[in-house]
DNA sequence: ATACAATTAAATGTCTGACAAATGAAAATT
DNA sequence: AATTTTCATTTGTCAGACATTTAATTGTAT
């Protein structure tokens, strides 16, 4: 591990590039414990305030964890599924929102990738999964729910569908694109009849996870893309009215 | 924006997420100029090295970009669709090296994903996508070609595939599911025989694309997928064997 | 000898103050 | 008017110090 002193990164960023390559070709295992940051100054010949900045930088990404005392220091961190979801998803709400992706597109990646989950889902109908699908779409026929407690209803809704598929690296993937698209469908205003008509084709969906159906599930999802497009595109022209 | 002094946390942990909610939140919008670091530490009341510190964890999250001189500072950034693909390709190489994924699990994720792409790029197909393709799949049936020449190409066939839905946050996901599978697919030794197979596989790919038959690339992916593990598990078995 | 308390050492967390280097704007000069 | 010089601002880096946390060590009393 070197460091060029002469090259127009930051020594920390340096660093910090360093110390991610070791951990991600291996050289560091997990839980092993990097040297002490006046070891680390040391042997990068910078002071401790750089070592410091690259180690924050590591933290950031969740690759190192750091612990305080006589034993401690900072090691290398397990990434976690958790840890995934979490970065996955601040990642994709901003690029969605920093990139002016518009509604169709994001909407059209999210079921692409639910389509692809639907399969999986309907073969191991698990049912635990299935029990909170239900659930949900109980909760969405309450009267007197409010819009975001619809959305977060239906998000959750969503997710029972993909964790479904029974496989972590789906879930992972896909907590991304279903989660930063709240912020977009927080715009929408359901009325009841749009309510009725979700409602409908998630339990269309249920149903067909439940009967192993893929294809009806298929034909579900893509009817609720298509209508939820339809919503936000409606939305959007009332806005254009009013102003 | 306020911290707690007396929290568990590192003060530039709280910091670093408080800067992170107003960027999130659109309170601070791309390109906006932070206070200086001197700013800031007066504003939360602790020292420079701890402000540098919090900058320096949203640095690695590409959420802010800083600039030496009179006029630079720290300017909220602009995510990019660059900078979201190398951020999801490193988390989910780590993801699967550090969590002990099967192959099998992490193979299924990929071509599910890859198979919600394809109806979406059969509707398209691009001459440029559809071109990328062929030349890969010529690339892999010149002979002396390594290992991981093939396995590189077979990368680049398959994103050509995903970028061909013409969706850019399809992309986005997918590039971590395929390039975070490589170090895997590396084990893997392609005899003359397996590789002819696979480019039998990756020309009918092509030719569903092409002929808008998005039933076919997707029974032609399934075959892909089935035949990848098993070459997978025979790695696997002979190893088992040979110890 | 064992249990508990005090001490100590090692590590991260934070602060102060300073200087270096880059960079654009303003001032001075030709 | 164009060019050069100076200058102020800001980030990058360094040195050294103290605070805080934590576990191991030592000491002490039962």
């Amino acid at each position: 591990m070197k460091i060029d002193p002469n090259s127009s990164k930051d020594l920390s960023a340096q660093i910090a590039q360093a110390i991610k390559e070791a951990i991600i070709s291996g050289q560091l295992p997990v839980d092993e414990r990097l040297p002490s940051e006046s070891e680390l100054s040391e042997q990068f010949d910078v002071s401790r305030p750089t070592v410091r900045e690259a180690l924050k930088r590591l933290a950031a990404q969740s690759l190192i964890r750091t612990q305080r005392g006589a034993t401690g220091g900072a090691f290398v961190n397990r990434l976690s599924f958790e840890d995934a979801y979490a970065q996955q998803i601040t990642t994709s709400t901003l690029l969605l929102s920093m990139n002016a992706v518009s509604f169709e597109t994001a909407c059209e990646a999210r079921y692409a990738l639910e389509r692809a989950c639907a399969p999986l889902s309907a073969h191991r109908r698990e049912a635990d999964h299935l029990a909170t699908m239900r659930a949900e779409i109980h909760r969405q026929s309450q009267p007197g729910l409010s819009d975001e407690a619809f959305c977060a209803s239906d998000v959750a809704f969503h997710r029972a569908l993909v964790d479904g598929a029974g496989n972590p690296v789906l879930s992972y993937q896909l907590a991304g694109a279903v989660e930063a698209m709240q912020p977009s469908m927080n715009m929408i205003t359901f009325t009841a009849r749009s309510r009725e008509e979700i409602i409908a084709l998630h339990t269309r969906i249920a149903d067909a996870i439940e009967g192993n159906a893929p294809d009806k599930a298929d034909t579900a999802l893509s009817e609720l893309q298509t209508y939820t497009v339809q919503l936000a595109n409606d939305v959007i022209a009332a806005r254009a009215a009013r102003s």
